[in-house]
DNA sequence: CGCCTTCTTGAGGGTTCTCAAAGTGGGTGG
DNA sequence: CCACCCACTTTGAGAACCCTCAAGAAGGCG
């Protein structure tokens, strides 16, 4: 693609007005793009990060290592999110970000970003205002993995996945693509493989959502909201009031 | 005080460098303090928010509340944290920010950050990174509490705790205030009160924890952030490399 | 066809929850 | 100084949820 940067302006706009100059700025920025299987490791802990990464295709985790070998994901990123954006002001490595299933991303160089940031006032701030986004995802995991059990666990996700897809103009909020493997997904929300299976074969009982070959439908979207307590608002998919206090 | 933001400044330097006319143009910044009781709401959740919070004595939180009128707490702040920096890049709240305890914080108006964020880039950055390393936090939160039972929990918040504590020069990782009722720290890592009881008074019988009055005393670290499988890393407490890309 | 990964199913056990009641301690007013 | 009240903590017993372990079924790919 001649703008390797396209998706991630389509994200940016979802949540910030941008002026054309500052849209122009972001599409010029070139990138290199890789393809990776599942399971790579795209950026270790510890290490000096000097691009972000840009998903476009497949689905990428931020995860931790533990002591006994095992891996927890914080969070994952679908096709137009900058997985790594904090690596901006934050260059050194604090997560493993890892690809989740055979994926293809850019390599976008800090600098690049760096100078399309002092450049724009506004970009500046849609940038920060999308890493802002990525943490009150973290603040929900953080709230539902807390306060709730298994079937409501799975459900939030579920709406999640759905909303995040519709936003990134993937599917719809009833039906998209799911490429995860069920472990996966129990690691995420913290439960097991064998547990997850029940909690998705009630779920198809009840008539709420389907599984398909590598993809969800849900079928009753109220109840499946309901299940979840879901309030899409902590996604910010509307574009919130900007920040107007210009440099004086 | 003269300078309200002296605390917010000595947070910002353990994870960033500044230049003195930055530090200056910080001190320089002038807020008004409020005192508040327990249980107070600082900030509701949709509300458009005209200046960040800076927590001087007490502890916050970002809570969310729920159909069923429940709150469930994602993160906390204390003395020295901007709980609310993240209304700086997005002005509309979708979190409660809530008085833990007694407390008194200053507010801090958006439009003075906002003159401080053009004026000094490193600046800019460092209240850029500071988002990010709150947002680190919950991603840990959400791995915590993901993969782990009440023990490594309960041990996890308190190494947390102490590390921040004395990180703020509140006290030390082993000796610290902590003015959370049973029932609120329960909350916050996602047990109930009763089964917190019982985890406090298996790690005292073990000699690992002694609570006193409004405070905890760690009696062995070692084995309290072998409980928790702590690693300090994550809380960014350490000086990271600069972002040195100078505008061109 | 055979192997591999993924998903499913079953049974038993452990952690954590719920509900209820009693104990503790600080603060207030008599 | 004591009595009372309130919020907080502790204790106990039974139940629910979820986990562990193990084995079998299903689907993709050589």
């Amino acid at each position: 693609m001649a703008r390797p940067l396209a998706r991630f302006l389509n994200r940016l706009l979802v949540r910030s007005e941008l002026s054309t100059s500052a849209q122009k700025a972001l599409l010029a920025i070139d990138a290199r793009l890789l393809e990776k299987g599942a399971r790579w490791d795209i950026v270790r802990g510890g290490q000096r990060v000097h691009a972000a990464c840009l998903v476009e295709e497949g689905l990428v985790g931020q995860s931790e290592q533990f002591a006994d070998g095992t891996r927890r994901t914080a969070a994952y990123f679908i096709p137009g999110d900058m997985c790594n954006l904090h690596s901006l002001p934050v260059p050194v490595a604090r997560w493993n970000i890892t690809a989740l299933t055979d994926c293809k991303y850019y390599e976008v160089p800090h600098d690049a970003l760096w100078r399309a940031f002092d450049a724009h006032r506004d970009l500046a701030i849609a940038l920060w205002r999308d890493t802002v986004a990525d943490a009150t995802i973290l603040a929900k995991s953080v709230t539902v993995l807390s306060g709730s059990g298994a079937r409501q666990r799975v459900a939030h996700v579920l709406c999640e996945f759905g909303m995040r897809s519709e936003a990134a103009r993937l599917g719809s909020r009833t039906a998209f693509a799911f490429p995860l493997t069920q472990a996966q997904l129990a690691e995420m929300i913290g439960i097991t493989p064998v547990h997850l299976s029940r909690v998705l074969q009630q779920l198809g009982r009840d008539r709420i959502v389907t599984q398909l070959r590598g993809g969800i439908e849900v079928i009753d979207l109220p109840a499946l909201e309901q299940i979840a307590e879901f309030d899409p608002r902590y996604l910010m998919l509307d574009r919130v009031p900007q920040a107007t206090n210009a440099n004086p």
